[in-house]
DNA sequence: GTACAACTTGAAGTTGACTTCAAGTCAAGA
DNA sequence: TCTTGACTTGAAGTCAACTTCAAGTTGTAC
């Protein structure tokens, strides 16, 4: 095991695909070193930003938004705890209004089988102003909240 | 009010845009009359359906999975309590699938800060194979699980 | 009857996050 | 040295769910 990895050994070791590889580094996400043929040689460290760069697709983070929290670490020091922390802490509160958006819509839905509402019309479920009103910028893949009329 | 609507009445009642119905329509998600002159006039009922698929879309379904369960709503009668009932209930659990896997990622990711294990490398913040256990079939924008190794 | 907003169509464009392709180059074991 | 699998590039393709466009038609209020 060297402190240098080829492209599929990072591959294998991080689950993202070669090609998503090479679209990370040209996007900014990764760094690597060339050989003097030109192939990519990537540092153990770049396994620990991929980590981070998967744990915020988890989250439902844009690469662009991933991009934008990797630049807040100094690039002068290996990063710290306190470093990474700071950056995620801030996921804390989004994961907490995803969850929210979810079971709002999970017990309108309980409610809307429930109460007979055949039309859906006043549902949580299919008018969740509620949930618009919670979730911060879109994670979870919901579209905008519709304002249903009568049927 | 008519028992009949042009697009762009059934664009501000249902929250669609126009060109959205007109793409439904398309593909034979809702349905339209049309006037001697070839405009679309769509019944009140396809309200209830756009509610429908409003909702579905917020639980994260694809308009193809949306397709498939309006597919499922009898063509002879008009839709019954339990016919509508009998498809939101599969959402359930999709939801509850969804929470527990948002869950999981929350309560990883304060161990995680918590633990003092910088590299993300063990922590099921990055490494959630609980999650891709957990959930279903992807309605949430999650990616893969990744496998990082040691930083 | 005339004006004009609203409507029609098919085709092409958009976005994000990649994947696939073709054609060639590199690295390492036998 | 040879072979062969791994690697390189830029460009183009993919997917879902629409949106935008251009050019023409319809409906209706006056």
């Amino acid at each position: 095991m060297e402190d240098v990895l080829t492209i599929s050994e990072v591959a294998t070791r991080s689950g993202f695909s070669a090609s998503a590889l090479r679209f990370y580094e040209k996007e900014g996400l990764i760094t690597a070193t060339r050989t003097s043929g030109g192939q990519r040689r990537f540092h153990r460290h770049e396994l620990r930003r991929l980590a981070f760069i998967a744990a915020a697709r988890h989250v439902g983070l844009t690469l662009d938004e991933i991009g934008e929290a990797l630049d807040l670490l100094p690039s002068g020091r290996t990063p710290t705890k306190a470093d990474w922390s700071k950056i995620t802490r801030s996921w804390r509160k989004r994961l907490d209004e995803e969850i929210a958006a979810l079971e709002s819509l999970r017990d309108g839905l309980d409610s809307c089988i429930g109460c007979g509402c055949l039309t859906l019309q006043r549902c949580r479920l299919s008018n969740p102003a509620d949930i618009a009103a919670t979730r911060g910028s879109g994670a979870v893949y919901l579209p905008k909240p519709l304002h249903p009329d009568a049927d």
